[in-house]
DNA sequence: CGCAATGTTGAGAGGCCTCAATCAATGTGG
DNA sequence: CCACATTGATTGAGGCCTCTCAACATTGCG
């Protein structure tokens, strides 16, 4: 559901049974059968610990002792992986309604960076009392999981196969759909990222972010002001990113 | 554990509290304090359904029904992922001892192809089954799940900052350790996938891994007969990973 | 044995990177 | 309140790595 605007189409009428599974979206209907409620509505009523962050402010490190899952309430982060020689990659941007930490489940500690993009609030779940309260606690925890792994799937997809203007594209409808389903326009954007950031998460350098960018404003495809972006054509960058360059 | 060398050294004593996270094995004296037994050990006396595969059969495809979890009992797989205008990724090469399906877990269908690379054996994994027979199952597949994640986040960072060559020693370095865990010599390599299934999974063309291995050879790092690969300098290849271009 | 699939190597082109300069926005201190 | 430094964004020029297209070798199989 979360990245919806990277598998294009509905399922195609094709050759082998089934394809772009990858599109949560196809199967809404069979899972909203039962009208799972929000996890920050189920845990609005508990005694949560809230933890509000400045921007640029690390939520945990990556070695450092796993206490809790965070939900964010409010604001933007980034995760990111680092390797010993220094290099870095951001594996996601993440907005509320996420859980941060989960991919840490099994061990002491963290295993990645979370950092705030900028002000926002987090809410600690202990994972050991959240099993207790929610009966189908580890349930959801598996359904992120997995769903996390769809996502990183499709990413891997889309950086391994797109050129820069469609990784930038899939970026922006990916990002738009996720704001709309926090009730957000998804006709303007606010990056809550630098280009060098976006380019590092798009395995691009930030020149080429911009570049692309000057590319689809260019087009008529988008209206570009530093951080805020206006998609003018959103059926346009749908063709453009699944057609040609 | 699965891919200790993908991050290299171990955690810096550098400014930043820890790096290198992903680095599973730096935690493995603590996980071991309970000695594990393997999944297979656990099941094997289970009266599971099993199902043999001969090379290029798939085992199941993106949008089929889950009927269960496939645990590889012998032979290679790859696991992939497509989108609905035709492009495709391979997201991992998969041996004894790793689990199908975990993807999808919350999902009704698979949301991924599984194709056998030469004959293998499966051992059909009914998930509900399991939770009554093995109480730390669903723990078991939450560190799955999370080791998934972890795993890919590693392959992201490289296939997002290592040049062509520095990718394929990453691979050959990661397949070698997965080999030796399971008994196999870490030497000599046996690559189950073509140049292009090799290329797909590390995002690069057929002809630039050719190259790539070629120029390894020449550098006196591999010895390179088709399919078979002799590493003739572990260490040379750990450091033109790391170091050099 | 001949065909198909796979792997290797070459030549050329192109997309992205690297290096560099410029500009805008922000905030800091005198 | 404004000079100044800092951060981030944009644009240009040139080079390199990888892709593309092609030919050829090798292996395996019907």
């Amino acid at each position: 559901m979360q990245d919806a605007a990277l598998a294009l189409p509905p399922p195609s009428p094709a050759p082998s049974p089934v394809r772009a599974a990858l599109a949560d979206a196809d199967f809404a209907p069979v899972l909203d059968s039962a009208p799972a409620p929000d996890l920050e509505e189920l845990v609005r009523q508990l005694p949560l610990l809230r933890r509000r962050l400045k921007p640029r402010q690390y939520l945990f490190r990556a070695g450092q002792p796993r206490h809790a899952l965070y939900l964010i309430h409010a604001g933007f982060f980034k995760t990111s992986v680092g390797s010993a020689d220094g290099r870095e990659k951001i594996t996601g941007f993440r907005m509320r309604g996420d859980l941060l930490g989960i991919d840490a489940l099994d061990m002491p500690t963290h295993a990645c960076d979370a950092i705030a993009l900028d002000v926002g609030e987090v809410w600690e779940l202990p994972v050991g009392r959240m099993q207790a309260l929610l009966p189908d606690f580890q349930q959801r925890l598996t359904a992120l999981l997995a769903g996390e792994i769809r996502r990183d799937w499709g990413w891997m997809l889309a950086l391994g196969t797109l050129s820069a203007d469609q990784r930038v594209i899939a970026f922006l409808l990916d990002f738009a759909a996720r704001l709309e389903r926090m009730g957000f326009s998804a006709r303007c954007l606010l990056l809550r990222m630098t280009r060098a950031e976006l380019g590092n998460f798009l395995a691009l350098q930030l020149e080429t972010v911009t570049r692309a960018l000057s590319r689809l404003q260019a087009r008529g495809l988008i209206e570009v002001a530093r951080r805020e972006i206006r998609i003018a054509d959103a059926a346009g960058l749908r063709a453009a990113m699944a057609g040609d360059q």
